[in-house]
DNA sequence: ATCTTATAGATGTATATACATCTTAGCTTT
DNA sequence: AAAGCTAAGATGTATATACATCTATAAGAT
């Protein structure tokens, strides 16, 4: 039980979060454990029980724990992979397994939307936007294609941005959008010709074909992207809750 | 400004998140608008300020809401297909959409769990497993072959149920276990000989294959299934938060 | 022995209050 | 005109308290 800092600025309920969470990581509490009552955490922690059920309920939601009611707050069996549970990027989850990753620009030009970019993007068919169009390897290899829209008037300096060194959403940071959540569209496809040539298989392979709108936390939409991942390189994993 | 309801046993919380969700999706709040204070809402519903909160945080979970801090609490720009954010069975979201769904059962019986489906349960190599392999059938054409694997500890009578008329999950949920989690892992492959077969598609054809694992809310592994998908005709959409 | 009934202990809901922190807008100063 | 200060208003964090509700257990009645 460490015990709690009550100068340096950081609420007491996200100690109390990380320290339960760290016990749990380091198996100080165990799967199926219940752990003390908030009663006696805010004894423990010297902090009131809606503090401590702050705290708790976060990890609740990343599915460390669960409660039952009347009975106890209980640690979960680990099950998920750290952290496929929340939105990634590419290339953030592939730089986290260690991998190496390049991009290639192949297109970054401004255009008119066509109807389906300007539907997904909530904005007029015509109204300007920026196309990067991107081809991503992995360990060197070719492994998905990735043409990205974003509204003009949005970010109408993108293209003045290193796109090969920065990720999109990184950029959209940098301008003080943060991205929140994205909506996807799965579907596995036979390659065509530009495609299969840029991830260098037979015309006819399996592509995980799929469409992603990304928004911020206002439900702005910011960026919709077709993305073509080679089939026998890429798997995708995902974490839906009921 | 609906009233509430002091005794009908419907937490205040919930109350006033139904109320304000409603106003949202008939359009009395309109996106991007500004909300009524937390003060300001609690004064108007008879409230304590905190009650008002946690109504307004789940519906900030959902995506309705956004809040800047020192700023106020608005309403987001719609931007998800109803109800596409949460986890759904096949047979549900199908269903949900008009569409006519049929099963049949291809395999049932009890067996011992080979390594990887061990793994992904929690169980050691050769426990008891009840397996039930299905061909699903949307408006009467193929669409997608269920690999499904559940603990027979768990689940000793399974056999004993109608597979083909219920969801495995609605019998989860009949003997008191509750789906809370999925886990999936997508990819492209090519249909082989009896898949092929079965979803009535040329061998080497597109299928979004995808293996899933089901938890509930303590994290314990129900269900491991193996899935194929015409790529032509079934088409997956899934939410991340970030 | 079995069924029923208390009861203890835990989470769930709700209040009233206080102060911290952030943002915006308006005023003041330079 | 620009910069800086200030105050108002909003959300963020935290406390102390109370009672409701659920669950499991133990005690009691039949």
């Amino acid at each position: 039980m460490a015990t709690l800092s009550k100068d340096e600025g950081i609420p007491l309920y996200v100690q109390i979060r990380k320290s339960l969470r760290e016990d749990i990581l380091n198996k100080v509490l165990l799967p199926g454990q219940k752990i003390p009552s908030e009663d006696e955490l805010a004894a423990q922690f010297g902090v009131s029980r809606m503090t401590v059920r702050q705290g708790i309920s976060d990890l609740i939601d990343e599915g460390l724990l669960y409660r039952r009611h009347g009975v106890g707050t209980f640690v979960a069996q680990p099950h998920l992979e750290r952290d496929h549970t929340r939105l990634t990027s590419f290339v953030e989850s592939a730089k986290e397994e260690g991998l190496d990753v390049n991009v290639r620009v192949l297109i970054a030009d401004i255009l008119p939307a066509k109807l389906k970019v300007a539907r997904s993007l909530s904005l007029e068919e015509g109204d300007l936007v920026v196309r990067v169009k991107t081809l991503r390897f992995v360990a060197g290899l070719p492994i998905t294609v990735h043409d990205a829209y974003v509204p003009y008037k949005l970010f109408p300096q993108l293209l003045q941005e290193d796109l090969e060194a920065n990720h999109l959403w990184d950029i959209f940071e940098s301008y003080g959008f943060r991205v929140k959540r994205a909506l996807q569209r799965l579907e596995a496809r036979e390659a065509e010709d530009e495609i299969a040539q840029l991830l260098e298989v037979d015309e006819g392979s399996p592509i995980l074909y799929k469409e992603r709108t990304v928004f911020l936390d206002d439900g702005t939409a910011v960026e919709f992207t077709y993305c073509y991942n080679r089939g026998d390189r890429y798997k995708l994993t995902v974490v839906l809750d009921r």
